[in-house]
DNA sequence: GTCTATAGACTGATAGAC
DNA sequence: GTCTATCAGTCTATAGAC
């Protein structure tokens, strides 16, 4: 209280959490040290001291958020007990949850993806295939076989999926300009979209794809 | 045929060509001017002799970039000559086009929303509304009042096309890194989409939505 | 128009006092 | 652990020769 300055935490969080929020929003080339000294209110050579380097910071933060980012995801596909409409809607209602928490995270996520894609392997340990996907391939093929589902490529669903829950909130400077919303009411219609992305995923995938060269006539 | 290197165009098109090419994957802050120097294959002087700035040339490039992305969306919602499904089919089939010639595209103008939301309104001119949108709008309530759509938010509607269409790019290496593709499987992927999302977006926009807290018993 | 050389400013990192 | 001061390297931009 009696503190120069009061702080929640110790240095190193401190440094880390301000870290977390300018690497987040401006990416590591055009963050300064100093940005993270001035955010963070410690003295600049104290980043060095906790941290030895900017790289290695960022490597730090860069690792936790984009699991953060994934394991959201791959945890839609990994509950063995819970149908795929079922856990869709489970993990869609927390998924849009976080990304109201963290709406950086998508394009942070995204643009580390696309520069630095080795990094999902050597980094996050984010490899080709896992037990999950094995599960919902299994489920996946059920549902077809039995004809509860059409039969489309799950990386078309998975797209789908993903990208309706995702993409307004890397769009939303552009959509929410467009259709002059505040913050508040565009989150409030996120949250609308907790009901109607899984309707619309089920929809989709029980409604017959209309055939190649063919009219639709249903 | 004689010169020392041979090149296509001006230096100044050589120049802004290979300024395109290197802001589109790295951004304003991770290029260096030496990196457009190198790409182009002109000296270093050359770009500041030509274009002023760093900063001016990076302005040119996004602007033009930007048009790029945005006019082949509200493109989407000009033509008043056609359907709604008629227009979507049309729009989506160019622009997945145009996105399979531009993979990098949406990535870059999502940062440059993001970061600089006040050049959309200062240097694009990209406004809150115009012309096609209250066309669009007035051909949405006439189907929406005639019960041929249902009745829910034009901006759900926006989002999911833009989403579905768009989001497979900007998270390309992240979904053929999970699927295990190619580059040529993946964009065959996205030739199929061509035909499904304007499918999709049909099947949600004609299937009834559930009222909230009632269960969906259709 | 094109080149070399360099000015001038900024950045990441550290030495050393406290 | 925290601070000040500063170094060494890199960057954009330009002066001036050709």
């Amino acid at each position: 209280m009696a503190a120069k300055k009061q702080h929640n935490g110790s240095t190193e969080a401190q440094i880390k959490e301000a870290a977390r929020r300018v690497f987040t929003s401006k990416g590591f080339a055009a963050t300064r040290t100093r940005d993270i000294a001035e955010e963070s209110g410690v003295n600049l050579a104290l980043i060095n001291y906790y941290f030895r380097s900017k790289e290695n910071l960022y490597n730090i933060i860069m690792v936790e958020q984009v699991q953060l980012f994934l394991h959201s995801v791959t945890g839609i596909l990994n509950d063995p007990t819970t149908t795929l409409f079922t856990k869709l809607e489970i993990a869609i209602d927390h998924y849009i949850d976080m990304l109201i928490a963290n709406p950086g995270l998508p394009i942070f996520v995204m643009n580390e993806v696309n520069n630095n894609p080795e990094n999902l392997v050597d980094k996050v340990g984010f490899g080709n295939h896992n037990a999950g996907d094995l599960f919902i391939a299994k489920q996946w093929l059920e549902m077809t076989m039995a004809g509860e589902i059409q039969p489309i490529h799950p990386l078309h669903l998975i797209s789908n999926v993903v990208a309706m829950t995702v993409f307004p909130f890397i769009a939303a400077p552009l959509l929410r300009n467009r259709s002059g919303m505040s913050v508040k009411e565009y989150n409030e219609m996120m949250l609308q979209r907790k009901k109607l992305i899984p309707h619309w995923v089920k929809t989709i995938l029980t409604t017959p794809v209309p055939e190649p060269n063919k009219p639709d006539r249903s």
